[in-house]
DNA sequence: GTCATGACAAAGA
DNA sequence: TTCTTTGCCATGA
């Protein structure tokens, strides 16, 4: 397959997401320059699948901390273990504490 | 080649 | 304030 430009950069985001920590698609697109495309970067996590290195799509969420993912991954609870097993607190398909959790490029990267 | 859909989000009415 | 519309990039029919 081609990775294109852009799916690249955005794998290259996610990769950078600390461990316990998470990001959510508009983050990356903002970071990106192109803050409306947060959808194709949602696009993007569903091609990462079985990409090499491995994207950490379970540390991207909707803006609202929710995990609207999880359904694309192996199982439907992969992406809720993983991030328990990262030591975020799942609950009820939402982040506990996700502002506090919250990983933004923009002020992480760019500060 | 065109049309429709998708792990979303911001702006307009 | 909520509801509706638009934008983005890539993919599949």
């Amino acid at each position: 397959m081609v990775s294109s430009h852009f799916f690249e950069d955005v794998y290259a985001v996610v990769r950078l997401i600390p461990k316990g920590r998470v990001s959510t698609y508009g983050a990356i697109a903002r970071y990106l320059g192109t803050a409306k495309s947060a959808r194709t970067v949602g696009y993007a996590m569903n091609a990462s699948f079985g990409v090499i290195p491995s994207v950490p799509a379970q540390r991207v969420v909707n803006r609202l901390g929710m995990l609207s993912g999880k359904h694309h991954f192996q199982t439907p609870t992969r992406m809720q273990e993983l991030l328990e097993k990262e030591g975020l607190i799942i609950r009820d398909d939402h982040i506990e504490d996700f502002e506090k959790v919250f990983w933004d490029p923009m002020k992480e990267l760019e500060l």
